[in-house]
DNA sequence: TCAAAGTTTCAGAAATTCCTGAAAATTGAG
DNA sequence: CTCAATTTTCAGGAATTTCTGAAACTTTGA
C-alpha cells in the first residue's frame, strides 16, 4: 500500500472492523480508502493502493454499491469509472442505519409476525410466543422511532441531540401543559 | 433439534442472523433458545435441543456472557450451571448497546483522536484529516446522544419515541419559549 | 463491425473461522 | 483428601469465506 501513515492506520482499522461486523475486511478498507480520499478514484488505483488484486477490488466496490454507500462517476474522455462516497456524513449515517434496517430488522420483523400468527402447540409454545412479541414490540418501536428521526431535518436533529436527557424536562413540562389544555401531544 | 416449528424458525433465524454481523450461528442460537425458554436450561440441555457438541456449547455460553446477555443460576442440590436471558426487553437492548459501543464505537473514537493529532504531511492528509474529523464528530454526537437517553427511564424513552417526528414541534415550542425568557434550554 | 479498454464472473487456491472429541482442569460432596 | 460430576481448553479436521488469475463479457470509438 502506498499512503502516508495516517491515511494508513484509518484504512486498516477500517479492515478490522469490518470484519468484526458483517461487512469483509476488503469492502471496509475500500470504503476507508474512499472516505478520505480528495478526489474520486478509479479501480485500478484502489487496486494498487490497497494491493488488492483488480477482481476482488470489483467485488469489493459491487457490495459497497448495492449498500448504496458509494458514488459513481465519469470523467470526459475516459471511460473508467471513479468512485467516491457522499460528503455528507449525517447522510452517509442515514444510508447505513436504512440498509441495516432493511437487511437485518425487518426480515426478523417478518419472521416474528409469522411465528405469533401460529396457534401455539403447547404451553411452551405460548410462553415464546409471548416472549417473541415483547421483541417484536420493541423492535417495533424502536426502529419506527428512528424512521421519524431521519425524516427530521439535520438542524432539528442536531439540536434534539445536543438537548440529550433535558429533553426529559421538556416533555414533562409539555405534559403538565398538555393536561391543563385537555389536549394529548401523543399520537395514536 | 427436538423444538416445536414455532421455536425452532425463531432460533434458526437468529442463527442466521448472527452470522450476518459479528456472532456466529452457534451464539445466535444459543440466545434465541435462552431467550423463548420458559425455565433456565443447563448446558447439556442446550447442546441436546441443538444438537451442537457440548464444548461449542460451552464456548458459546462463553461469549454470551462477555456480551453480558446471559444470566447464570443454580439450583440446591443440582451442581450444573443453568442459563437464562434476562425478561426485560429495554434492559436487554441497553445492554447490547453499551457492548457494540464499547467493542466497535470506542476503538474507532480513540483511532480516530489519533490520527486528529498527527501532524499532516501534505495536502491529502490535511484532506484526510478534515474528513476524519466529520466522521468523529458525527460519531461522537450520536453515541453521547445515546447514553444520554439510555440513562432515561423507560417510561420516559417510550413517550419519546412514541412522539416520534412530533418532538420537533415540542422542540420549536420550547424555543420560543426560551427566546421570550431570554433563557436556553441547550445545555453547553 | 471490429478492436481496444475496461469490468465482471467464476472456479478453485488460500486463509480464516467454526466445531468437535479428547483430555485437562475445576468444583463440591462426602 | 478423594472421587465423580461438570466445565473448559485446545489441537486439528470440517466448513465457510475470501481472494486471485484467467476468461468472458460489455462498452465505446473509429
Amino acid at each position: 500500500m502506498n499512503a502516508t501513515p495516517l491515511v494508513q492506520s484509518f484504512v486498516s482499522h477500517f479492515g478490522e472492523m469490518g470484519s468484526r461486523w458483517g461487512i469483509n475486511r476488503t469492502v471496509g478498507q475500500i470504503y476507508a480508502l474512499l472516505f478520505v480520499s480528495e478526489k474520486p478514484l478509479n479501480a485500478d488505483e484502489i487496486a494498487e493502493r490497497l494491493s488488492f488484486s483488480r477482481s476482488n477490488v470489483s467485488m469489493g466496490l459491487k457490495e459497497l454499491e448495492s449498500w448504496r454507500l458509494v458514488r459513481l462517476q465519469h470523467y470526459p474522455g475516459d471511460r473508467r469509472e471513479y468512485f467516491s462516497t457522499p460528503d455528507d456524513v449525517w447522510a452517509i449515517f442515514k444510508t447505513l442505519a436504512e440498509e441495516r434496517k432493511k437487511r437485518e430488522v425487518e426480515p426478523t420483523l417478518t419472521m416474528l409476525r409469522g411465528a405469533m400468527m401460529e396457534t401455539a402447540g403447547s404451553e411452551a409454545d405460548r410462553h415464546a410466543q409471548a416472549r417473541m412479541k415483547e421483541m417484536y414490540q420493541l423492535i417495533e418501536l424502536v426502529t419506527t422511532w428512528f424512521s421519524d428521526i431521519q425524516h427530521m431535518d439535520v438542524e432539528t436533529l442536531q439540536r434534539l441531540m445536543k438537548l440529550g436527557s433535558q429533553v426529559q424536562k421538556v416533555l414533562q413540562f409539555t405534559q403538565s401543559l398538555s393536561k391543563l389544555t385537555g389536549r394529548d401531544t401523543e399520537r395514536e
